[in-house]
DNA sequence: TGTACATCAGTGAACGCGCGTTCACTGATGTAC
DNA sequence: TGTACATCAGTGAACGCGCGTTCACTGATGTAC
């Protein structure tokens, strides 16, 4: 191995990479150090020429999971500047985001631990949140703004809450009846 | 201490009981059996005339919460036996149960942890759910029971998300802005 | 009723394993002359 | 261009700590006579 910055760089951003997916999978200590840096092609030595702690990575994995989620998002649809409601839903919703949890949103596979973890984390989650509410409130394109506004809420709520139940249903169909009832009721909501 | 079995059964109880709270608290491998058994007023050895392991436990333990939280439901209504939409979302969806992740609602706290557990878990909580979804079909008495069900399904996914996500926020208005959107939105799914 | 013995919930030290972190070392690349 | 040296990403063994589990022991309660 060579000791260019690029080469570097390339390690490190497999090294989160890697993270990012098996973090979301497993959960914020569901994976070791050496059992990452294997996965990634490489010794455990080697992550402190990365990273000052495990904590520091798991803080940049969680940044990147949340770019890798909204770049997958913004590819989803038609438009990628401007995802449609059917678009955004169908992709959302579907059996293959619910049983891809290390690809998927960090939201949906990551609630009860981001909800414990740091500040740092917690303010990128609020903001995160919040641009998500606001692309939300802009597919629901409503006469009232105050409406357009809840019913962005209900289905952002609606929609993380239908994949983490239909991600823990130990039943096909019924799990695919979650999905699908949210998918009618959400779609609905983009339709004025 | 005695030997006899109401006293052997009532620590049993005691250290399920610190479990069930603790587990939801801080995910499913968030307590260790040693301060477990402190916060029971007891030491660690003891652990094993108890449980088989600790992961005999926390089954034991999960089953515990669902049983304490349908508990807690019940209670929260003007009548125990068939509790309201108005009660049941102004409950589900208040600051003290945001606030209080270890007694509240075990989908909402461990979802993901559920996600990745064994079947005997899923299986428990599969049907723990769908009880939850023929509970909220009730609440929402409609003329067409194909549209009742599936507004049960919207209304079960986006409690449980509204959750999720106003415990991860770090802003309180804009956490409280969530609850209450969806506990507007909730609220008229049981007026008809 | 009183006494001797058996039972077993609970104790707390000890064990072993896994995991995060450290460290002396390697060897390929970059730089200086 | 060629050679000597410096740098530093990556290696892999070792360390230390925490945690699940085990085990010899204690002492209060229950039972037998």
């Amino acid at each position: 191995m060579g000791h260019s910055q690029t080469d570097k760089q390339k390690t490190h951003e497999t090294i989160v990479a890697v993270a990012s997916r098996r973090l979301r999978e497993r959960g914020l200590d569901g994976i070791g150090v050496a059992e990452l840096m294997k996965e990634a092609g490489l010794t455990v030595g080697g992550f402190y020429k990365h990273f000052a702690s495990r904590d520091d990575l798991v803080a940049e994995a969680m940044q990147s999971a949340f770019g890798d989620w909204e770049r997958k998002v913004r590819s989803s649809g038609v438009n990628p500047a401007d995802v449609s409601m059917r678009d955004y839903v169908n992709n959302y919703l579907s059996a293959e985001h619910r049983d891809d949890t290390g690809g998927g949103c960090p939201f949906a596979a990551l609630s009860g631990d981001l909800a414990r973890s740091g500040t740092e984390c917690r303010e990128l989650a609020t903001r995160q949140i919040s641009a998500n509410l606001e692309d939300m409130t802009a597919r629901i394109a409503r006469d009232d703004q105050k409406a357009g506004r809840q019913n962005a809420i209900v289905a952002v709520c609606a929609l993380m809450g239908a994949i983490g139940i239909a991600r823990i249903i130990d039943d096909e169909p019924l799990s695919s009846e979650i999905l699908d009832a949210v998918k009618t009721f959400a779609t609905q909501l983009g339709e004025n």
